[in-house]
Parts: C-alpha cells; structure tokens; sequence
DNA sequence: TAGGCCATCTGGTCCT
DNA sequence: AGGACCAGATGGCCTA
C-alpha cells in the first residue's frame, strides 16, 4: 500500500471505513497502480445497439430536451470491441428483441438511448463533484471510484461545516473580548453531528493550518485523534 | 483467477 | 402516453 492508498483510506470515518471495507473491501477506495484516468478505452465504449441508434433513433434522442445527445457520440470508440449486455447479445444472434415487432424494438432501442443518457448525465456530475473534492488529480492517481467519491464528498462536507461553525465560534469569543489564553468553550456541533466532530475549539489553532483545502485535511477529519 | 468496478440492457413503477 | 427513476442481470476490463 503506497502513501496515497494509506491517505485516501484515513479520510474514510471509521464506521464508513467499516462499512466500506465489509461490502466492498479496499478496493471500493479505487486505488491501484496503473489504472490512469481517461484510460485508452474510455467510459463508455460505442456498442452496436448505440451506433444503431445514432443512426436510426437520433431524433428521439433530440426530443428529450437534454444537451448531452451528441456528447454521447463524443465518448464512444467505435474501436472498442467490447459487447455489452445480454439483451444485445440476443439481438444479435437471433435472440427475443430480433422477435419482437419492429415498433416495439424501436420503443426499446429509443427507451434505452434514454437511460444511457441519464447515465451518462449521471456520470458527468460524479465528475464534477470529484473535480471539487480535494484528493490527488494527478494523471497516475488512480480515478475515485463512484462510492468512494459520494463518501469523501459528505466528509469533505461535513469537515467544512464543522470548520465554519468552529471559525463562526472564535470569531464571537474574540468579539466579546476575552482572553485568547481563557479555555473555549465546547461547540455545539452543527446540524445535530455531534457524535462525529471530534475536534474542540482547543485544536482550532493545529486544525486550521490543516484546512486549507489539502488532501490531507479532508482525510483525517474522522480519525479519532483531530488533525 | 477472483473480485471490484463499470456500462448497458431491461422491466417495473411512479410521475406529469 | 411518455419520460424519469430504480434495481437486477449481464458481461467486459482491470488489478492483486
């Protein structure tokens, strides 16, 4: 395991981590040597069925109102061998689809450019929430894998949030003119969370340095030592 | 080779 | 009726 594996899992809260590591291993955290982001295949490879319906059905695909029909085009590699799933396989040797009415295998073929689509916009916004989500981008990092991107984004919420509220309380004690020295008082964690902020307003000062949007800070906001 | 991750297909359900 | 959403099934790619 390489320091980056040994960064990315500390972020994980230790009853996600438990949880994480039950259902999915270590491998959920989508570490690995060598898996590169925007690997030669892509994501979503060009099957058959699509280059079919880029063909047949694109006026279905405009109908949707959405913006991403010719992205969808964009992402394909004809090259990519790959078959897909089974309905496609039956397709095309012969299989149920071949057998139904023309209409009705039009309606599929249209239902499913439809869901690809919404996928795919799916996939676009896990994108966009890894590219806000403060972990290493480098081209050798391995890409987040989808749960571990939903799992690192609510810590990085919650670390925020915790931050601020941590922020909002020093700033109204230095109002009220205090002493810096005289202990703080416990926070009040927000949104009810108190279970896990483990931080106090005493590890503000070591905390702080830390939050200044580095990997780092994000993966140890659940540790049960703060910072 | 097993397991993880992913894209796709599919049928069902709910909503407009 | 048509579209969105969902979950199960399937199969390919990649890594340990």
């Amino acid at each position: 395991m390489n320091a980056g594996e040994e960064n990315l899992l500390k972020s994980i809260s230790n009853d996600t981590l438990l949880d994480l590591t039950q259902r999915y291993g270590q491998s959920a955290f989508g570490f690995g040597p060598g898996h590169i982001t925007g690997s030669p295949g892509g994501r979503y490879p060009l099957t058959p069925a699509a280059d079919f319906l880029s063909g047949q059905t694109g006026k279905s695909n405009e109908s949707g109102g959405e913006q991403t029909s010719d992205d969808d085009d964009d992402r394909f590699d004809p090259l990519d061998p790959r078959k897909r799933g089974s309905a496609f396989d039956d397709d095309k040797h012969g299989g149920p689809l071949s057998k139904k009415p023309k209409e009705q295998r039009s309606l599929r073929l249209s239902i499913n450019a439809r869901e690809r689509r919404r996928m795919h916009d799916l996939n676009d916004a896990l994108d966009g929430l890894r590219s806000v989500i403060p972990y290493a981008h480098s081209p050798s990092v391995r890409k987040l894998s989808k749960i571990a991107t939903l799992l690192l984004a609510k810590n990085y919420i919650l670390m925020q949030a915790q931050a601020l509220e941590e922020m909002r309380r020093l700033v109204a004690y230095l109002n009220q003119g205090q002493s810096i020295t005289s202990p703080i008082p416990t926070p009040i964690a927000p949104f009810g969370q108190a279970a896990v902020y483990p931080f106090t307003g005493s590890a503000l000062a070591t905390c702080a340095e830390k939050y200044s949007g580095t990997p780092a800070s994000l993966f140890k906001q659940h540790n049960d030592k703060p910072c």
